[in-house]
DNA sequence: GTTAGTTTGAAACAAACGTTTTAAACAAAA
DNA sequence: TTTTGTTTAAAACGTTTGTTTCAAACTAAC
């Protein structure tokens, strides 16, 4: 059963997406790679840009779907905060690597997504992934202040996008560090492992107690 | 006083690397905007990576000197584990704050060349990064361990970069950040609010109880 | 005043890029 | 069979990129 040109290209430009970034991926060497030809990006996907978002909704759909279930059904059940946050943040891994299928560079991937829906470069993505996954991100992020103690919006708001820099940056270098961590300490992690300690750390800065916001000494 | 070329192609380059990236950044950018001719960047860098190595040097010598004494004088003083980790988060993000200016521009490049420290892209920025301010690294990182609750080494190195992360993309967005932050509740931070209020989750993820290594269930 | 280093101006280079085009083949559905 | 959509092949387009070159002008030190 032979791939579609069209599958054959999203398979290589999520790798070298992940791999080498946006700007740095040409078009030549996806076409090469996934064995089409030059003009087969063009045809189906009308540009770059267009490829990119193929990519990111290839990834963003599944997870967006996946990730509101979860939250549906984390809504039911009553539990302490302490397990409600865990179960959440359980879920939204356990959905990013169910998707990521196991695959570092996957992950990768999705960490330089988020990342570009902050970024100021590639401008389009960030439109369209605000744009396309904006609500289910809030439901995610209303989810996680509804266990959270006590604070006002803006004290979460900075809060939880710490705690989402640390989702992001330990997802984008989990190749990195999982080579440097075998080369420093002997031991071979997979991903499942490296993502139940990051949920443990999730928690834990979520439980952390409120301050007023003030300067640095 | 006029200043030199090189000063003025550092002060644009580094203005633009911050804002979209080496790569999306063109030589031709960087000397129209800075007044000076095409060629000069060849002539006084040698080539792009040349210019991109001498921003990070002019960013991270300063850092990497001010984060030294730091250091000496948190391992004079005896304190909790608390307030000596702080004092340790503090002395660092004081002097990036410093160092920057307190312009978040410069905060985003130190993020943007710390994350080019492991990501796979501008890979003659990692070697340089690594040989040359790496041992620093690991002395502010040996300072945090030594403070922290009883975990072992590999556990300590998933832990650290997981704060790494939380620090990075705070900083790497914290212009984007602070724009949301004043749409949506109508508050004007300035950097030191953020980094005081980094610093506290900073403190408690470290403090957080050490757990054994499994995979997600 | 001469010299050495700096800077400019302008032009050109080769390479890589996204994109477009044209013609020819191929597949499957009408 | 005709038609329609797909895919290949190859070439070219225009633009941008980093880099190099050359002569001319400027600056400072010896």
């Amino acid at each position: 059963m032979k791939k579609t040109t069209v599958e054959r290209i999203l398979d290589v430009a999520e790798v070298e997406f992940g791999a080498h970034g946006f700007v740095e991926t040409s078009l030549r060497t996806i076409t090469s790679k996934a064995g089409v030809n030059l003009a087969a990006v063009n045809y189906h996907f009308g540009s770059k840009k267009g490829l990119i978002q193929a990519v990111t909704d290839r990834f963003f759909d599944p997870l967006s779907v996946g990730l509101k279930t979860q939250l549906q059904a984390a809504s039911t059940t009553q539990v302490s905060q302490h397990e409600a946050l865990t179960k959440l943040y359980e879920g939204l891994l356990r959905e990013a690597l169910r998707i990521a299928r196991g695959n570092p560079t996957r992950l990768i991937l999705l960490a330089r997504l988020i990342n570009s829906a902050y970024s100021q470069s590639q401008g389009h993505l960030r439109k369209h992934l605000t744009h396309q996954y904006g609500p289910v991100f809030m439901l995610f992020m209303q989810a996680i202040r509804s266990h959270m103690p006590t604070m006002d919006h803006e004290q979460f708001f900075w809060r939880f996008h710490q705690l989402l820099g640390m989702m992001v940056f330990t997802l984008s270098n989990s190749d990195a560090l999982m080579a440097i961590c075998e080369a420093e300490y002997h031991q071979q992690r997979a991903l499942p492992e490296i993502l139940q300690q990051l949920i443990t750390t999730l928690v834990s800065a979520s439980e952390a107690p409120v301050v007023a916001i003030e300067n640095l000494a």
